[in-house]
This record gives C-alpha cells, sequence and structure tokens, in this order.
DNA sequence: CTGAAAGCGCTTACAG
DNA sequence: CTGAAAGCGCTTACAG
C-alpha cells in the first residue's frame, strides 16, 4: 500500500491541497511547507503519476517511433530525444516498429493512449502516405522520413544530395559501372535512389540499381546475386548503414578485396566503418542534431500550433576512406 | 478534445460500464458488444490509460534502467526486455543513467512514481550497496550486475569464470605479461577483475591491473599510461565493449599491430570485432537470453512473491580470432 | 447480461 | 496563504 497525499497531509497536519502546492508551484508558507516536506521525507511519499495526468491533462509525454533501436542510427537519436526530454521535465515512451506497417498502427494508437504530448515519427512508406488522413490530438514531428507534403514538421538530411556526391566521389575515382543497392521502406532510399540516378545520368553512366529490404541479410543476398551476373559491377553504393554491413561482410566471405576487387561507399558513419581494412567510406549523418531539431520543432509547434509547417534539412557530410579507392 | 467513454457509450446507446466490459473481458451480448464497437469506430475513441491505470490500480509497466542505451549489450538487452514485454501485452520504462548515481536515485524515484509492475535494472556499484536498505513496492531482477547477497532475483553470467577463461587462452598462446583493463562502477568489473587475478596466480604470472571509467576515452588513456611506463606488457585483457574499441583504436592510432606488437582480448562480440584486422578474441554473452530470463523471473516473481531469491548464471562464450595470437 | 454509483489519487478553481 | 469540494476518465463491486 503506498502511502498516498491524504497520509501526508495527516502526518503533516495540513489538507491535500497544501501537500500538493508544496509539490508544484504553489503559493504556501515557509512553516507549511517545511513541514509538508518534513512529512514527504518521513512518510517516503511518492506522488501517483497517473493520477496526476489525469487530472492536470498533462502527460508531459513525448512518443518516439522507430524502426528498430539497435540500428545504430536510432540508438543516437534517440539518446538525443531523451536527454532533450529530461533537461524539459519530459519522459519518452519509444516504441521499435521493425519496419512494420501493423505495428506502426499499433504504436500510433498507444500513443494516442497515453495523451502524448508530441510525437516524433520515422515512418515507413507505407504509413507515411496514410499519415495525410489521420488526425491526431498532439504534434508529430517526422524525422529522417518524411511524409504527405506541407502536413508535419519534418528533419532530414539532403539525401538526394549526399547520394549524388558519393556517385561523383566513386566516378572521380574512376568508377563507372557503380551498382546502387537501396531500402525499400523509406521515403529516405527513395531519395536517396533518385540523387544516385540523378548523378549517374548526369555522367553519362547507366544506372544499376536494386531495392530491397533494408537489412544486412537481404543486402548480402541482392549484392549475391548482383555478382553472379554478367558485366560485373566495380562499385557499390548502399543506403544504409546495416545494409552496408551485409555487403561489406559478404564482399568478405566472397574473398573479394575492398577497394581491388570492388569499391564500396555508403551511408552511416558506424563504428566499424572506421576501424574495417582499408576504412569505408560513408556519408556522416549529424544524428544527435536530427534528434535536437526535432524535440526543438515539437516545442515550438506546442507554443505556436498555427505555424506553416517547416521541414528542417540538415547535410551529410562525406568521409572519404580507402573503400572508395582506385581499383 | 479526444472523446471519452462517455461519449461512446451515448453513441452506443448503452453505459460507459459496458463499453469497459466490451474494451475489457467483460460478459456481454453480442448485439450490444456489435453497437458499442461500431460507436467506437465511428467516434475514433482511444481509452486514456492514464484513468484505466489509475483506476486499475494496474500500470502493466516494466521499468528498465541502464546505464546507456548506445552501449550495444543494453542496446539488446532492451530489445529483449521490450520484446517479452510486448508479448505479455506490458509497457517499458527505458531509463540511461550514464553511470551516475544521482541519475540512478532520480530514475528510482521515476519507478515508484510510474508504480510500476516490475523492475529490471543494472546498477551501478554505488547504487547496488545501497540497494539492500530501499524498500520497493515492486519486485526487482539485477541483470548483468549483482547487488547485496540473496536479496533480489538476478541474473548474470560467470563473468570471473569468463575472464580467467581469456587469461589462460592468452597465456596459452605465450602470453605471460598480461595487463588488465577493468570499469570502476560495476559488480560485474569486480568480478571480472578477480577472476583475471586468480588465473594469473594459478599460473604463476604476475597480475597488473586497472580500474578506470568504464569508456572508450578513460580506457585508452590508461592504456597510454600503461606502455609508456616500462616492462610493456604483451597482451591485455579488456572488461568491456566500449573499453575495448578505446584500447583498439589507441593501438591503431600507436601503430602498433595485433597480436604483433601486443595480443588482445576482451568482453563483447560487437559487430566490429568480428570484421577488424585478424579479428578481436572476445567473451560473447547471451544477451539476448539475459533479458529474456530476466523477463521469465520477475513474471515467475510477480505470481510467487514470497519464493526465495534467485540468481541464474549463464555462461559467456570464448569466441578466439587473430588478436590473441603469438607475437 | 446490464446500469447506477462509488472511487482510484491527484489538481485546481472557488471562497475565505 | 489555505481548505473543502469537485472532477479528470476510467473500472468494478453491487443490485437487479
Amino acid at each position: 500500500m503506498p502511502v498516498g497525499i491524504k497520509d501526508v497531509a495527516q502526518a503533516a497536519g495540513v489538507s491535500a491541497a497544501t501537500v500538493s502546492r508544496v509539490l508544484g508551484h504553489g503559493p504556501v508558507s515557509a512553516d507549511l511547507r517545511d513541514r509538508v516536506e518534513a512529512a514527504i521525507r518521513a512518510t517516503g511519499y511518492r506522488p501517483n503519476l497517473s493520477a496526476r495526468r489525469l487530472r492536470s491533462q498533462h502527460s508531459r509525454t513525448i512518443g518516439l517511433i522507430v524502426s528498430d533501436i539497435r540500428n545504430p542510427f536510432f540508438t543516437t537519436l534517440s539518446r538525443a530525444v531523451e536527454d532533450a526530454a529530461y533537461r524539459a521535465e519530459m519522459r519518452v515512451v519509444l516504441c521499435n516498429t521493425d519496419e512494420n506497417p501493423d505495428r506502426e498502427a499499433m504504436y500510433l494508437r498507444l500513443m494516442q493512449e497515453e495523451r502524448i504530448t508530441g510525437l516524433i515519427y520515422a515512418p515507413t512508406r507505407t504509413s507515411a502516405s496514410a499519415l495525410a488522413r489521420m488526425d491526431f490530438d498532439f504534434p508529430v514531428v517526422l524525422v529522417d522520413r518524411t511524409g504527405p507534403k506541407g502536413i508535419h514538421d519534418a528533419v532530414v538530411i539532403d539525401n538526394h544530395g549526399a547520394a549524388a556526391q558519393l556517385v561523383d566521389h566513386l566516378a572521380d575515382n574512376g568508377h563507372g559501372r557503380i551498382f546502387g543497392l537501396f531500402g525499400n521502406t523509406s521515403s529516405t532510399a527513395v531519395e536517396r535512389h533518385d540523387g544516385y540516378r540523378a548523378a549517374m545520368t548526369a555522367r553519362g553512366l547507366a544506372p544499376d540499381a536494386r531495392f530491397v529490404a533494408p537489412n544486412d541479410r537481404a543486402a548480402a543476398e541482392a549484392l549475391g546475386e548482383r555478382l553472379a551476373g554478367g558485366d560485373r559491377p566495380d562499385a557499390v553504393v548502399v543506403s544504409n548503414g546495416l545494409m552496408l554491413l551485409g555487403v561489406y561482410r559478404a564482399l568478405k566471405a566472397a574473398g573479394l578485396e575492398t577497394p581491388r576487387d570492388l569499391a564500396l561507399a555508403g551511408f552511416d558513419n558506424e563504428t566499424w566503418t572506421e576501424l574495417v581494412g582499408p576504412g569505408l567510406t560513408v556519408i556522416e549523418q549529424p544524428v544527435a542534431d536530427i534528434g535536437r531539431t526535432a524535440m526543438d520543432l515539437l516545442f515550438e509547434r506546442l507554443r505556436l500550433p498555427e505555424m506553416a509547417p517547416r521541414k528542417v534539412v540538415l547535410t551529410g557530410r562525406l568521409v572519404a576512406r580507402g573503400s572508395s579507392g582506385r581499383a
């Protein structure tokens, strides 16, 4: 039986209202405040947050929906969001969808049931397209991936430009047959493919791309199939960190050396990309900035609900390493 | 203004109690059930979880307190815990303490305020020792790190044995001057040091250990200082994945090659340890099993509160790679 | 099977 | 500054 506010009130010889005022920012005389604080310590009282949220109609809760917290991109993002929430004295409800639209729908319902203050959300393409028809009682800030135009605030990077930069870099290093491997669940992968395609075309190179599930296994498999075909590529561009890992493992397993047998470049400056062989050339994303910016947008939106939706585009940084060198 | 249970009741022409029964497992006639379900769809009603938790006195919430979700050990642990919670229709409140005892104390208070059903907790040594004097209204299962003997359920690995195994492996490969680098915040690091020390002594080797903050920077620095001293070691054992990363980076930066200049072995089979140079020899922990087992213990404890506390000891697996080979 | 009523533990106008 | 009272949105005995 946890002690309640009435027990504290009784112990301090005051009303429950006064205890509540001591806990909050109400006006309380120094005398009563001391007595209440002593009673709180003596009883070990801890306010019931469910009751507080219900009564005050503020959950002080941020929802965060990502595909998988094991993806370092989202791990870092979540820490940035949590640290910002912590500073604002809010908590975070974190949900992993595994890129599964059914789970996304379920978690969106959960967010409504939690009466969250705001949502930070990296939707799959399937769910993003449904977003236009959905109506929430809280603001939504999209991160990493976009949704229907002009409805929600969003923080993304310049995916088109970043992918083009990778292609240009590889082409400058003498690679012309550049195979592109992209995820098939996010707007982000689509934009990266567009950038890849545009840069290839601009240089008179023939685009050669494939979309697969954005995980290491599927990427490794797709690469294997492509290499088994004729007219082998001399470089590969990969659209996220997990897929890049799958490709790198597959190359190693096949006894192929980078960049001697095949140049390689991709997204996400994960720990291992720096430590491995000649190092992997990647686009580093300002992940923590993305998280902080999303929280900033959310707080401004709460302050000014009628403001027009904003899209903040951050820039990735090319980290050139050995893997993109000449064959 | 979100719609409430009364709105649904009115729309369906029934009482709020009946709507509540349809939502839960109450007995409701097929006719009324259909009408209520139609009304829920029509109104887009979502129950308010704060109200439900307050009234039902069940939060259906598991607390999870770890040092840092960016540590892959805890990332994987948290996914295992969340997946198990999801299956049991419970949510998880995740907290990062950054090994800071003040933050731990704050989050322990938060857990009480959330009236959580149970807690899964990897305490720092400072907080663990205070655990004996603390009284919670929910069961606590310790993971990865232990607390005062015989009070809480716990899931750990055989740290003593695993560390000894690393020493034996290095010694079998001809290394005798084995420097040990251990974290200074966890019982786990202490146990690993004990195992290291015991194995060294058993072989007539002189222990040579240091305790530092369990992060990459501090580990790199400590290694640098040790190498600057005389009588250089010919191998290093490191007590966790993040520290191992710091050590590996420092070696690379110093132009030292593994195992030629210095053999290396440690804990946590992280992605990069497999991909790097000759591969790093590590103890792989059954992380997901640790998480699942912790949830199992928690659920059994909820069923049988009076059972004697249990400690489940899982076993790490030695993954021998090139880094521990002969000089 | 169904409804009216009480109450979970707080906060917040309202009076004083 | 302080207290008595109402009420947040549900669930759950209690009657019928």
